[in-house]
RNA sequence: GUGUCUGUAGCUCAGCUGGAUAGAGCAACGGCCUUCUAAGCCGUGGGUCGGGGGUUCGAAUCCCUUCAGGCACGCCA
């Protein structure tokens, strides 16, 4: 089914061509006006050059070929040639039923295809911070979107398991605890199956080894040698590795789950280390890689750069591999296993410049052919107050985790005082899992309702307070919905069965139309990686529900049909904003 | 230095391929709970869209320039 403004395009259009003008011109969109019109076209005055004439002139001549219309109960031309035009209720209704009978409302889907979405990024051995949260918020909303528009998807957490970090941690504990078997270079027993430290041990050994690094050469030596060992496989070091493995994945999956963040893939640089030494191989076969200051390099500068472009290094002059050795690897991994249309990554915006060198050397090298576009959509940094990174009170780098419980324990104060005021008594669970739920919406649609290139502020007291053009009001709006659909049903109103009807009034007219622009708004959130369109839909959407709310009175409607009209509309308002928010990756609790 | 992103109300942000009087939310002020959840609804006040040029019938939106801030710029990720 055609977009709504489409189609109400198309009569435009068509009474363009009538009166002896393009057709092009008869585009409809949303009155800005909405004093004077509903909907509004521009056309006359965008072709007034083109034909010598008035647009005024040119707008009344249209207008005049849709006197009588079906569609339009309203049709105006005005100074300077502005064509303002209102639907029939009729016309409004017809639609939102169609879209009611349809399981996508009406969305017009693309030809479905494979893609990867790269993102979350967590390094192994070191804590999930707030740098975390945009990758793994916005990638998965983005997975989810690309998804609801039939794509096979896959998320691909891609962990940092094979860089200079493992490096770091193996040589600190090798100097921490040298008598472990793992660093005894004849030892050929097998490994405890205990590993030697523990998550918090971790998050403690990384921060000091990496500190240890940046003052002491020689100790930086080492750990790049450790690592450059562990890539060549050393049996201790891989032994040690994958405790360290097996420790940091359990934890990620505790805090990706608290975010309602799942990936199909658990894939990392690792996964991909064998294919190295074939496609570094093939890049120097090539005539690609070619030796620069002890590196191996891969130009990727453009006759058209205005700008300085370093040369994209694949392997250190030590020997070892680096990121873009892995990611280049990973390319071709996906494209061998997947063969996907896409590969989307997200990661923050100080890393465009590298992925352009990433996606260059790709296509140059022949890793990736014209049939897979890859995209990376780099957000924002995540800012406090102040409007610097976000820090905690003593002044270091927040934890996902104490970021999370934050909100939460905001929450559930909240959730406690609230039902407390309305006499509701719920248990101390009930009260946590309602936390839980209307917490993750703060976070996520707070971050989401931004433009996601941008830096956004975190700012727990606004998003807890959950007023205005939040996640918690998208929730509340689903939740009073769900609450009268519930009563319709211990009526005993089949929802199922009842049609929407032409509306009685403003507010209703105006639900159907918020309604109505469900497959656009996607449609733009699809095809622009955006989410923060879906957010001001259906903020727009709730705004428009909660207005039709107070102004009639649902379940005491007298007139049956009236009723079941009413209670069907809410059925599919109800639908749709499920819908978004699975998108947006936030679910609705029962009560709140 | 080069490149890149950002600059819209006191604060946080929208503004779709240029269109009429630039919109929300928060904060401020004033109304609305005997009825489906007041985490709501209705209303008032508040902006030379960083500055300056230009293109256009028409610019927050396109072009140029300038100011301010962020970030990146070969062996970290």
């Amino acid at each position: 089914m055609k977009r709504f403004l489409e189609e109400i395009s198309e009569y435009v259009k068509a009474a363009f061509a009538e009166a002896g003008y393009d057709e092009a011109l008869g585009r409809v969109s949303v009155s800005n006006r909405p004093d004077l019109c509903e909907y509004q076209c521009n056309g006359a005055m965008a072709g007034a050059k083109q034909y010598h004439k008035a647009p005024l002139m040119i707008a009344q001549d249209v207008a005049a070929k849709l006197e009588g219309s079906k569609v339009f109960g309203k049709v105006e031309a005005v100074a300077p040639g502005f064509l303002n035009l209102d639907l029939t209720n009729e016309f409004v209704a017809d639609y939102v039923n169609r879209m009611a009978g349809d399981e996508k409302f009406g969305l017009e889907m693309p030809t479905p295809t494979t893609m990867v979405v790269d993102y979350g990024g967590p390094n192994v051995a070191k804590p999930l911070h707030v740098g975390h949260l945009r990758s793994a918020v916005i990638g998965e909303s983005i997975k989810r979107i690309l998804r609801y528009m039939g794509n096979t998807v896959y998320g691909d957490i891609h962990m940092g398991d094979w860089g200079l970090q493992m490096g770091l941690v193996i040589y600190e504990t090798s100097l921490r605890m040298p008598d472990l078997p793992y660093f005894d270079d004849d030892y050929t027993g097998e490994y405890p199956s205990e590993a030697p430290f523990t998550v918090a041990d971790l998050e403690e050994i990384y921060p000091a080894a990496s500190n240890k690094s940046k003052t002491d050469a020689d100790y930086k030596a080492h750990a790049m040698e450790t690592t450059v060992k562990l890539q060549e496989g050393h049996r201790g070091y891989r032994a040690l590795w994958n405790h360290m493995m097996n420790i940091s994945i359990a934890d990620m999956k505790r805090n990706y789950s608290r975010l309602d963040v799942e990936f199909d893939l658990w894939n990392g640089e690792s996964t991909v280390q064998e294919l190295i030494p074939g496609m570094v191989r093939d890049m120097k076969d090539g005539g690609y890689a070619y030796e620069s200051d002890g590196a191996l390099v891969v130009d990727v500068k453009e006759e058209t750069d205005t700008k300085e472009m370093p040369p994209c290094i694949i392997i250190k002059s030590d020997g070892a591999s680096l990121y873009n050795t892995t990611d280049l690897a990973t390319i071709k991994d996906r494209v061998a296993r997947y063969d996907p249309s896409k590969i989307v990554y997200l990661t923050d915006k100080r890393q465009d410049l590298y992925f352009e060198q990433v996606f260059r050397c790709a296509r140059k090298t022949g890793l990736v052919d014209d049939g897979c576009e890859l995209i990376h959509l780099s957000f924002g940094t995540v800012n406090g107050a102040d409007g610097s990174p976000y820090k905690t009170r003593s002044g270091g780098v927040p934890k996902l985790s104490d970021l999370i419980d934050e909100i939460e324990d905001a929450m559930l104060i909240k959730i406690k005082e609230n039902t407390a005021a309305k006499g509701e008594n719920i248990s101390d669970e009930e009260a946590r899992d309602r936390a839980r739920k209307v917490g993750l919406a703060a976070i996520k649609y707070g971050d989401l309702s931004n433009q996601a290139s941008k830096d956004y502020i975190f700012d727990v007291d606004r998003f807890t307070s959950f007023e205005g053009d939040t996640g918690p009001y998208i929730l509340y709006t689903c939740v009073r919905i769900n609450s009268i659909l519930r009563k319709a049903a211990e009526q005993g109103t089949d929802v199922s069965a009842c049609r929407i009807q032409a509306p009685v009034n403003a507010s209703h007219k105006a639900l159907m139309q918020a309604v109505s622009g469900f497959s656009a708004e996607i449609t733009s959130a699809y095809e622009e990686y955006a989410p923060h369109r879906i957010c001001g839909y259906i903020y727009g959407l709730s705004n428009a529900f909660n207005s039709f709310y107070h102004e009639n009175h649902i379940l005491t409607e007298e007139d049956a049909q009236t009723k079941g009209s009413f209670l069907a509309l809410l059925d599919l308002t109800g639908k749709i904003l499920k819908t978004c928010t699975d998108m947006l990756g936030f679910e609705i609790p029962e009560r709140m």
